[in-house]
RNA sequence: GGCCCCAUGGUCAAGUGGUUAAGACACCGCCCUUUCAAGGCGGCGACACGGGUUCGAUCCCCGUUGGGGCCA
């Protein structure tokens, strides 16, 4: 039987899904798809203490709304599971005390201060702090006589201590490790649970995970976990360690540094492709350079390990929203309309329920903001004077256009001429204000900035005669006698 | 501290032992236009440094510096 193609993506749920974890899952996600293998989600919430509430359900959400399904792990099941290390912690006490039995593994029964102390005096002595084995050789005796006066055992890995272990990684080719370099090192911690080392080796292990493709930060782990799998005599699988995705200042990705995690994103109104697109565009290219826009079937037909980068990426959030604009203007004003009212809602423009009322109407809202706003956050901001008057002017614009002599005059003219369109049209309004612009012998600038902010109080904002097919006859009208009024009172 | 990884414009990023060193975002200018956005055109801007190897290095090797990570 050829043994099949598994990789797996592996978040401990200790927050949300942040840029770097959604990139690292996206490539496991492409690379199962393109080699026609199987995608596994596993959650590695061994470290008790860090796990946050809800965040399996998060990440796993995030996950979902980008579009990177999984084809085993928690919800959907599998033939490996469970898919929660919580749940497998029998399997990993079992492997360890067959690790015991074998003698290649041991009880260490050192306490925290005795190896603080240990370290302390070799950092004193300018060596490097490692383990030194002292309980290696421990006899039965002496194990029992520790265990009668209370002490408790963590598990070590007999680690050999000559020669070099070589990672073979398909980024980074082969790089080697020195032995000596690895102290024996904890597999199962005094409280029985166990490191992240050995509970990844066992899962992967377990679950036919045959390509690890994870961040670069896990390099340094590798030799460690081979040990691991050569005592467990298990196969080793292929590893891919991408770059790590860094934030602006080049530091490790982290709370402090803003908007990043796909939630965040997707509250401020990103859509998912726009985000997979780009995030996908870190680290690695496809074999045309120059093709940046790609859908995910597209990413996964092209998708290769071999040109993926081996340099860490800074995101760039301008280049993100920049992206972001470019779907929203290609999309589906239909399909825009749904997505943008949740965020119209939230800015107070009705309720959702609503705001599905006017469906058709929101479709000209939407179209007519489409090409200019990056997000649906700003798109619903950009919505708002459609729903209500003005309650105040844009300051520039009023010293600029209302303050010029005879304009609510002009405003009055336009009004009037407006009320004689029968059929209510961009077309149609176009025409009526031209034919007033040729009569009184002015620039057209001169009535339709004016009329921009007596429509919408801004001085910025899409085509006016679009305006006015989106606001109506009647609103059109009255908000013209509202700044003819507002601006003889300027007087 | 030890070990490991990395180094092309501000950011992403292509690329080769000999190239005018692509492209995108951002920035600047011009055009289009009722404004903004979009779009079009153009511009600014890079092979970290020092040694080698070579007829020739951005590319290969070594070191330095810088950044990042892991272990503790």
């Amino acid at each position: 039987m050829v043994s099949e193609l598994r990789v797996r993506f592996a978040p401990s749920p200790t927050g949300y899904l942040h840029i770097g974890g959604a990139r690292t899952a996206l490539f496991n996600y492409l690379y199962a798809r393109h080699n026609g293998g199987k995608f596994v989600l596993r959650i590695e919430d061994t470290d008790i203490e860090r796990v946050i509430e809800d965040s399996t359900e998060k990440i796993m959400q995030s996950l979902r709304w980008l579009g990177l399904d999984w084809d085993e792990g928690p919800i959907v099941g599998g033939p490996a599971g469970p898919y929660q290390q919580s749940l497998r912690q029998d399997l990993y006490r079992r492997y360890a005390s067959l690790l015991l039995d074998r003698g290649l593994a041991y009880k260490c029964y050192c306490t925290p201060e005795e190896l603080e102390a240990e370290r302390e005096k070799a950092r004193a002595q300018k060596k490097a702090p490692r383990y030194s084995g002292r309980c290696r050789d421990l006899s039965l005796e002496e194990q029992q006589e520790l265990e009668s006066k209370g002490r408790k055992y963590a598990i070590r890995l007999k680690t050999p201590d000559q020669g070099i272990t070589v990672v073979d990684d398909m980024i980074h080719g082969e790089v080697s490790f020195q032995n000596e370099e690895i102290a024996d090192f904890i597999i199962m911690k005094s409280d029985g649970f166990p490191t992240y080392n050995f509970a990844c080796v066992v899962d992967d292990w377990l679950m036919g995970i045959s390509h690890v493709i994870r961040a670069d930060e896990h390099l340094s782990n590798t030799p460690r976990q081979i040990m691991i799998y050569r005592a467990l005599s298990a196969p080793v699988p292929k590893f891919a360690h991408v770059p790590m995705i860094l934030a602006p200042d080049r530091s490790k990705l982290s709370k402090r540094h803003g908007a990043q995690t796909v939630e965040e994103f997707m509250e401020k109104g990103y859509l998912p492709e726009a985000i997979v697109n780009y995030i996908v565009l870190l680290g690695w290219t496809p074999p045309d350079a120059t093709k940046e826009f790609m859908t995910l079937e597209e990413m996964i037909e092209l998708f290769d390990l071999k040109r993926v980068s081996n340099t860490p990426a800074v995101y760039d959030v301008q280049k993100l929203t920049w992206m972001n604009g470019q779907y929203i203007k290609a999309r589906d004003p239909e399909v825009l309309v749904s997505e943008y009212i949740p965020f119209a809602a939230r800015r107070g423009l009705g309720t959702v329920e609503e705001l599905q009322q006017k469906k058709e109407w929101l479709t000209k809202v939407v179209i007519s903001l489409q090409e200019r706003a990056k997000t649906l956050e700003e798109m619903a901001e950009m919505s708002a004077f459609y729903f209500e008057p003005p309650k105040t002017y844009d300051e520039k614009g009023v010293a600029k256009f209302f303050l010029k002599p005879n304009v609510s005059e002009l405003l009055e003219k336009g009004a009037q001429v407006l009320a004689q369109v029968e059929e209510w049209n961009e077309e149609n309004c176009e025409k009526a204000y031209r034919d007033l612009i040729a009569k009184e012998g002015i620039k057209s600038g001169e009535l339709i900035h004016p009329t921009r902010l007596a429509l919408t109080g801004k001085t910025v904002g899409p085509g006016l005669f679009e305006i006015m097919d989106v606001l109506g006859k009647d609103e059109t009208i009255s908000r013209l006698h509202s700044a003819a009024e507002y601006i003889r009172k300027l007087k």
